[in-house]
DNA sequence: ATTAGCACTCTTTGTCGAAGAGTGCTAATG
DNA sequence: CATTAGCACTCTTCGACAAAGAGTGCTAAT
């Protein structure tokens, strides 16, 4: 199976590194991450029975320490990685990594335990994320690139109360409450729905926006597509309303990552770190470390985030956030393992009829692929 | 205005204090909250200028001690407040306390800011505790107590997809994906809808059940009506999906609420939380202190809660949670004033219509009260 | 290019003593 | 009898200091 690309946000220009140094380099990251201390010569060479001795070790420690790939807290102290060290870590050095069989086969197992609706996948995704992970993890809901209306209810249920609910291609739904001038018997209201299902069915937000103004509305059907208008806009905006975390707890110890809750608890911010890694990257795990200098709240951590879904079609993010300090290699292999499965699900419930052509579903490959894969 | 109540969900046998003892119990209290430090008895004398002698404070604090009502590390040490000293001065000791006039002005700005959605007045509501109050809060949707059926619709989104939406009286609404058999035209699945509307109008669950027996369906009419049943009974039985959390990063740096986060994140414990205070509680406010040995999670932090909504129609739950060690007053007030405004538009939203009956609102008497009542 | 050896630096840990805060008890006071 | 002054006692906190340990950087030898 060919290596797959995992994307570093930040592209580093890649220093030269003997191959020693860059085993050591490994070394040292792997033994930080494991341990939790700083490491020196002695120990690497002990450790992982070398077959030179701690003096030149040191020799190429130093040489790292020039280039910034560690750091040493003072002068008589061992090394930890920078930011710098884990992301050539992670671009060069990070092999190909599954999750034990056993635990794949457990998180199939949830999955296929009961045949849930979309959010209980995304719950499901958090959830597993976050406990295989060790670490913090969201989802954000599958969305349409661009919502093309295709039909709307509207629902008397109290009153002047009445419920709108549109349904846009793709399957996506939207609901809102709003409030009449005056009470309208349920035929009624059906009948406007009907006249404007058939006005604008199959257009995008500006289509409808235009034929709006140039079609005859009674007051009550202009006032509805407004709303529905806005309500459609805002769905195309990303309204990141739906969104699971979980795993909180699990980062709460770490000093650094104090922040990252703030990340994601405030809808806005994580909003406006998506939409640049979305535009970012295209298939594929993305590592973001230390926030590449560009997200204050994410100066200690690393956030592993994928996309999933179908693509151009139906595509969410799923990702784990934890400390710089965490196991690289099975955390992205969680979120890709995930982003797999979420990909095929939501395949099977938006695109198994005879779509609108045939779409790449993100990584459906790799979710083909039964167990018997090793 | 009457003093409101303020119901401790714990009930304790409460010992005899003089009113000297009282009023140092509330000082010790007072003082540690505001400092964080344990308080001896000379601090007390000279910070708030008392009329008798440390020794005389000394004696007394001894009493204290012995009662159970203040604790402290190692002999010689000041005093800390225990749970129970906690318990005795919110039950006893609070003084009626109000929100600044012009915070109470910016927090019914806000809400009147934009007329909003159910679930933006929860996230706001959220948003405004977790800010005043400097801590933690959650926020449930108010539901209605036995939902009676009112009405169903099928809509067709995209192939053998179908939307299914169920409105209860009461302005409840809940809905639901299902896949058919075989794909359906919009007109066949409203003839369904229609059949099912006719039948089950103004059941509740056990109703329905009997009836969906004793009536001739069609297999998909009883699939369909299976279905509804089942969300119906879900949404009886209180799915705490909708759910708001706000502010967790204010109680992070606590050592003590770490755990409370495990609570406010696992929808499982706050359900079963939730049940039982609900129970408890009428009207008011209620203030859980350390789990009151019961919740493992709350050891070392206070819940500061209230129902809102219309009594015996459409309540929810909304609180404040923070270490044992948080400005009661404050917080109360806090709580108690967003529950009524909370409670006024959750009147205004469902039930302003000519509604079955007259109900008591929430806190209805204080929410009509304007910013001059002071 | 690699290595052994050694002096040097800096943290960690423990001990000691002085300072400070607060207590508990006793005896004196109104 | 409640209150108070006084005093010995306990316990934490803090800085200083020394010993131990870990790791480095450099130099000279291989």
């Amino acid at each position: 199976m060919a290596r797959s690309k995992i994307a570093l946000t930040m592209i580093t220009e890649l220093q030269q590194l003997t191959e020693r140094q860059e085993r050591l380099l490994a070394m040292v990251v792997r033994n930080y991450i494991e341990t939790g201390r700083p490491v020196g010569s002695k120990t690497l060479v002990e450790e992982f029975g070398l077959d030179f001795s701690s003096a030149t070790v040191r020799n190429d420690l130093a040489i790292l320490g020039e280039q910034g790939y560690v750091a040493q807290m003072h002068t008589s102290a061992g090394r930890i990685p920078t930011e710098r060290g884990y992301r050539y870590f992670v671009q060069k050095l990070l092999g190909e990594f599954h999750l034990p069989l056993a635990e794949r086969q457990m998180i199939r197992h949830q999955f296929h335990q009961a045949r849930l609706e979309l959010d209980q996948w995304m719950r499901l995704s958090a959830a597993i994320l976050a406990r295989t992970s060790g670490s913090a993890s969201f989802v954000t809901a599958p969305q349409a690139r661009a919502n093309r209306f295709k039909h709307i209810q509207l629902i008397a249920t109290q009153g002047r109360l009445v419920l709108m609910v549109l349904v846009f291609f793709g399957g996506e739904v939207k609901q809102q409450m709003l409030t009449l001038a005056e009470s309208l018997p349920q035929n009624k209201l059906s009948a406007v729905a009907d006249r404007l299902n058939f006005l604008f069915l199959d257009m995008d937000g500006d289509e409808i926006a235009v034929r709006m103004n140039s079609s005859h509305l009674s007051t009550l059907e202009y006032e509805v597509t407004t709303l529905a208008l806005d309500v459609l806009r805002r769905a195309d905006h990303r309204s990141i309303s739906d969104i699971y975390r979980d795993g909180l707890v699990n980062i709460l110890d770490d000093e650094g990552t104090r922040y990252a809750v703030r990340l994601l608890e405030e809808r806005t911010l994580l909003a406006s770190v998506l939409a640049e890694t979305e535009s970012q990257g295209g298939e594929g795990v993305q590592v973001v470390i230390g926030g590449d200098g560009r997200w204050e709240e994410l100066r200690d951590c690393t956030m592993i985030l994928s996309r999933y879904g179908v693509t151009d079609s139906f595509t969410g993010t799923l990702a784990v956030v934890g400390p710089t300090r965490m196991p690289y290699d099975r955390n992205v292999a969680a979120v890709r393992y995930v982003a797999n499965l979420m990909s095929g699900f939501v395949y099977d419930y938006f695109e198994r009829e005879p779509a609108e052509g045939q779409r790449g579903v993100l990584g459906q490959i790799e979710v083909e692929d039964r167990d018997n894969d090793e």
